[in-house]
DNA sequence: TTTATTTGTTTGGTAAGCCAAACTTTATTG
DNA sequence: CAATAAAGTTTGGCTTACCAAACAAATAAA
């Protein structure tokens, strides 16, 4: 789509550019090599070959920015991230920490149309009454291993169909 | 778990491996290079370091097999790669072979918390009548952009109950 | 059983990433 | 405005992976 390929490394550091620019205006390379968790060094390295594909703005010892194209693709991997991570914590409901960081590895693993179709499934459940929060409190017992022995379910699901057709009246 | 941290490609080596063994009884050099889309040079290399973490049975020029070790981890991995593909086939709905591109590298990126969790997540549908077939008919229209204009929800649960317990009933 | 062919290994080279440490530039502060 | 500190860069060395091509071993064919 944006027509650039990155390693997951360079897609890293183009994260964190994007992050620190919108959390301190621009990057410092001490700033990514903290975030990173790598030495300055290093970040050198990475910063000349994201300047060699158009992606940031470098002149040595000058702060960085984002390019337009630069801020496109991270963008795009930023998007990926928030999708993911919202997947894992809310429908998987996987702890915070363990969510980022499956997220952060994923981010690189899923293309477009995995993330897309990951939206779209979101978007249905929350779309559709038979997944409301109630099921997702189902989902939550499920895992915990604390279900029902003998759920009626046809009650169950009466009574979400029930507050759906309430919940419309509101609106 | 199985205490070994394997490179992305050396896990991917382990699993082809697997593979082989499975369908050939032993793995040999010519076909792991072809399955992997590298030269024969490149895997000795490989397999000298799955043998020294004692995952490999490797004698220059002689077949190979897993060591106990070694099906336990490559077990692991294929797991992993099991339940995402199948994640992504029946819940996301992706086609074949999207979903199993993503799953080869989405297999490296998950953690056993997130991968435990996907197949409690699977289970949970499977077992609750909400998330019938008829809600991943829905799910289709939905990112088909078919979708219907005024769902009548109601029925549409009532339907999906009723079926429940009739299918209840015949066990 | 010799000779070919296939299969497997080795060697030398490349590229991405990292670190450690020397070095340079910029910023701070006395 | 110096002197010091902090930030950024460079260099050399390491690791993992790959390829290409020369080489060795094993298998198949003549």
């Amino acid at each position: 789509m944006t027509g650039v390929d990155l390693s997951e490394n360079l897609e890293d550091y183009l994260e964190t550019i994007l992050e620190l620019e919108k959390t301190q205006k621009v990057a410092r390379v001490k700033d990514i090599a903290e975030m990173r968790g790598v030495l300055r060094g290093s970040v050198t390295g990475a910063l000349k070959s994201l300047a060699e594909k158009g992606l940031i703005n470098y002149e040595p010892y000058s702060f960085i920015t984002l390019t337009r194209k630069g801020t496109a693709v991270a963008g795009e991997i930023n998007r990926r991230h928030r999708v993911i991570k919202n997947f894992l914590t809310h429908v998987l409901q996987l702890d915070p920490q363990t969510a980022e960081d499956n997220a952060c590895r994923m981010e690189h693993a899923m293309d477009r149309a995995a993330v897309d179709r990951m939206v779209a499934f979101i978007d249905y459940m929350d779309s559709c009454p038979r997944t409301d929060a109630s099921w997702l409190e189902g989902f939550a017992k499920h895992w915990q291993g604390k279900q029902e022995n003998r759920p009626d379910c046809k009650n169950c699901m009466a009574r979400s169909a029930e507050k759906h057709v309430q919940d419309k009246k509101k609106l």
